[in-house]
RNA sequence: CGGGGCGUGGCGCAGUGGUAGCGCACCUGCUUUGGGAGCAGGGGGUCGCUGGUUCGAGUCCAGUCGCCCCGACCA
């Protein structure tokens, strides 16, 4: 095998490998734009399977769909200071058009926290108006210094959720129900397990009063947060003047939340359970979930037919919602079509060839552990989605594996470098919510952050590992992404 | 914005001042096909851009633009 046709071993490289995987898998490319991409086909077919399975869970929970503008203009971005000062460096914005200079410059939403305030402002005015849980799918632009595909682009696709409620427990209940949303999301679909938490007060959105959110381990070890939820408060209702009567004839400010997922989950599915050899993808969202490799030989008539008619019924028996591609790509040799599709990480490979069907079988090879085994062509179809099921058990095991074997917890600053010593872990520690304390841990280890404070881990008054002072949380500390 | 590097077919690269080449990919045909095939033939580049030196510039000089990597922001 030629060298040049492998990618980047992971123990080598790892954003090499991830590079490679996503260019050579045809998942997206770098386009003419610095820091923009190109989400190719395969890509977004993806990231449509994972939009589709949250889209249900966010109407589920009794939200609706709809549609701000691209374009914020300059005085509506401002009137929350908190949330103008932590985006003011990331904005792009629109000074010219139809020709001439604009009146008012217009701000590329960096996210639409602003605009949908300032239109809300006049649709809520009666206790009655209340809840109102709304959300929409699009892209937003925020000038990055550093861009990597998926990760970090100047502009993204994501969902970006926003409520309004009458008590701040609503709100607060909120934000639990819409992180958990994305916890099923990340566990249940993608098979990647999941930490809860809060972000500290240096990591939380601009403009909130809390930020929680979920954290994933890649498989070098390094963090990835994918999906924040974020209580707001009256922050933006005050600002933006939002106020409602409530049944008492008082003038209150309602509270509000937003959330969002961006379409770094795929970027999250690639490092999380990709391998030398390519992409592992997940079932639930897998484009294709099963391909029919035919092995057919020019000098054997009476094999090819054999092999084609089990082919032809593999494909006719196909339960409905199995996703099913037939490689019948003629002048390529099999060894080659088995790369190519591991390369895109296709859960199952069922390889049809004459040797096998001599005595009814085909060979069905699973991409996650190369679980390789000869079954009877006969009911076999029926079987997939009970197959693809395994298979996506047998990913989320593996993440989970690896996320409990390079968890350790630590009660000292010491012990928290010694754990980073060998390679990057997931830490948790006792540790307060300050400014002071977060730096001091930050120093400790190269390039180590606080991703959350634990919510799973409830604070037993152990002392903070930076400042010995009984601490309010347990936090989980990792390099990330 | 500071430090380093690079611009030559789609990609990766070679190219000593003398009229542009290799590998991969691509196209055609034949043979092959149970782990990334072989042979034969073929198409494709005003060498980032601008100016200069020279009889002659991919090569030397100046400027300029763009990109990548490393440090200060972030889902």
């Amino acid at each position: 095998m030629a060298d040049e046709k492998r990618i980047t071993a992971q123990s080598e490289d790892f954003d090499r490998w991830y590079t490679d995987v996503v260019r050579r898998a045809e998942l997206a490319d770098y386009s003419p734009v610095r820091g923009c991409m190109v989400i190719r086909p395969y890509g977004y077919a993806l990231w449509e399977n994972i939009q589709r399975a949250l889209d249900d869970m966010i109407k589920r929970t009794g939200h609706e769909n709809m549609y701000f503008p691209l374009f914020i203009p300059e005085s509506y971005l401002q009137k929350e200071a908190d949330h103008v000062e932590g985006f003011d460096p990331q904005v792009a914005w629109v000074t010219r058009g139809g020709g001439k200079d604009l009146e008012e410059r217009l701000a590329v939403r960096p996210t639409s926290e602003t605009i949908i305030c300032s239109m809300y402002a006049d649709w809520i005015h009666s206790w009655r108006d209340l809840p109102v849980k709304i959300n929409q799918w699009c892209n937003v632009v925020r000038w990055e210094h550093r861009t990597r595909l998926f990760l970090r682009t100047t502009e993204f696709l994501w969902q970006e959720g926003h409520t309004f409620h009458q008590l701040d427990s609503e709100a607060a209940k909120e934000v639990d129900t819409m992180l958990d949303c994305y916890r099923e999301l990340t566990e249940d679909w993608l098979a990647i397990p999941v930490i809860k938490g809060r972000k500290t007060e240096s990591e939380k959105f601009p403009g909130a009063e809390y930020t929680v959110s979920i954290e994933a381990m890649m498989s070098d070890g390094w963090a990835l947060q994918s999906g924040t939820s974020h209580h707001l408060g009256q922050n933006f209702t005050r600002a933006y003047g939002i106020a409602y009567s409530d049944r008492d004839n008082q003038r209150q400010h309602p509270f509000q939340t937003s959330w969002g997922l961006s379409a770094r989950t795929v970027g999250a599915v690639i490092m999380a359970h990709g391998d030398d050899m390519g992409l592992i993808l997940p079932p639930k969202v897998a484009p294709i979930q099963v391909v029919v490799v035919p092995i057919t030989r020019s000098n054997d008539e009476a094999g090819a037919a054999t092999v084609e008619e089990a082919t032809a019924r593999l494909e006719s028996e196909c339960p409905a919602g199995v996703r099913m591609r037939i490689d019948r790509r003629e002048g390529m040799r099999p060894g080659e079509k088995y790369a190519h599709w591991e390369l895109r990480g296709v859960p199952l490979r069922i390889i049809v060839g004459a040797k096998d069907l001599a005595g009814g079988n085909v060979t069905v090879v699973r991409r996650v552990d190369g679980a390789q085994d000869t079954v009877p062509l006969d009911g076999l179809a029926a079987q997939l989605p009970q197959l693809l099921e395994a298979a996506q058990q047998a990913i989320l095991e593996r993440a989970r594996k690896r996320l409990e074997e390079r968890s350790v917890d630590v009660s000292s600053l010491d012990e928290l470098v010694a754990a980073f010593a060998e390679r990057p872990v997931f830490a948790t520690a006792p540790m307060c919510n300050t400014a002071e304390c977060e730096t001091a841990v930050k120093a400790a280890v190269h390039a180590l952050t606080v991703r959350v404070l634990r919510s799973d881990r409830p604070s037993d008054g152990a002392p903070c590992i930076a400042c010995g002072k009984p601490a309010d949380f347990y936090a989980l500390l990792a390099r990330s992404y």
